[in-house]
DNA sequence: CGAATAAACGAACGTTCGTGCTTTTTTGTA
DNA sequence: TACAAAAAAGCACGAACGTTCGTTTATTCG
């Protein structure tokens, strides 16, 4: 009776594999559904599971959302930025960084398009704990290409950094909308421009 | 028994009315909730309504969609498009048409942002009729800054019309998130700086 | 091997969803 | 003012939602 065990252990148990097969199929799902169109329901019926055996992993919804939001973080991590980390700091990272991240969009044809346009668009008018966590991400990525913008010696990083990120997200946006590949050569470019205009 | 009027009329009246009301509610539900967390059930609650009763006027949840996404352009035009007219073809129209669209956003502080990227990025993965409806009110408005571009005289009216999009879009999906207004004056710079590139 | 624990299952709950059918109330007009 | 049409409400449905529960199957370890 004592010292129950609500929910599998987090560590090298079989519980562990299962727990990150269902996130890995829960972030394709959100990219495409959104977080709040993630069901248990339905990610169970797709990995032929039961509701309840999926559910056991999380307890609730809202933390089966917020490991969503963390393993995506993951991803992103290994798939922008630790390619970039290659690269000095300064205008060469700011561009390895833009360029690995365009490069991840115009790949995925497969799967939702960007985790991170379409969760932040789906919480920007949601407070909790989700949105946080999104808004924490972003504030990180954000944050990362301002430091470097600084480093690269631009006059106003914060402007800088919001540049970059409006060109790489308007063109995953675009693409998504209207399957013109084009906007990825519009965004690369507008990059170098800025970059280009760095101090030398 | 026959000629049985399943949906209300759509002239003049009362229920002409009534459909305005509840789209004017469901665009301001949408803007937060998006269009597929739209519900039926919580329009009619906050508009003291029955269920049924708003149900009627569309006939289904995906014709109240639609009709919502017909009322949003419609807002758009009077709020953005109408304004900018003023102001003569080319560089001109295209800053009064950002500017409008940047003001428009800065003041929405109420409501839940830009309907279009909440939409937009909700439906870029789900095919059928709305998905059609958003990215055609989409590309209007991305063809019309194309158009204006070409006016104005630039050597790439697409890349041109892309720029001023990713810009507009970044400012507002970055205030929403951070709450941080400078956003909306790197905007406003990063488009003035680009219409001064143009040809006198 | 046997005991203990982890992991998954299956059924059921209360709620809300979109939708259909019927009835009542309101509206416009002859 | 009477009456037909329009508008709104009432009621019910099947399905899906997140969640809880008790039970069963797998795994781990002394």
């Amino acid at each position: 009776m004592s010292n129950v065990t609500l929910e599998p252990r987090r560590d090298g148990g079989k519980g562990a594999d299962t727990r990150a097969t269902i996130l890995a199929r829960a972030l394709d799902l959100a990219s495409v559904d959104g977080l709040e169109g993630l069901t248990i329901g339905r990610l169970a019926s797709e990995l032929g599971m039961s509701k309840s055996g999926v559910f056991a992993h999380f307890g609730s919804k809202q933390e089966l959302q917020l490991a969503t939001v963390a393993a995506a973080a993951e991803r992103f991590r290994i798939a922008v930025i630790e390619p970039a980390l290659r690269a000095p700091d300064g205008a060469l990272r700011l561009r390895a960084m833009a360029a690995a991240y365009l490069d991840h969009l115009e790949g995925n044809d497969y799967s939702g398009g960007c985790f991170w346009a379409a969760t932040s668009a789906e919480y920007d008018d949601r407070p909790g704990p989700v949105r946080e966590a999104i808004a924490a991400a972003l504030d990180a990525w954000l944050g990362e290409l301002e430091r470097q913008a600084r480093l690269a010696g631009a006059a106003d990083p914060g402007r800088f950094a919001f540049e970059l990120y409006a060109v790489v997200m308007g063109a995953n946006s675009r693409f998504r909308m209207s399957g013109d590949r084009a906007v990825f050569g519009y965004a690369r470019e507008a990059i170098e421009r800025r970059l280009g205009e760095l101090p030398t």
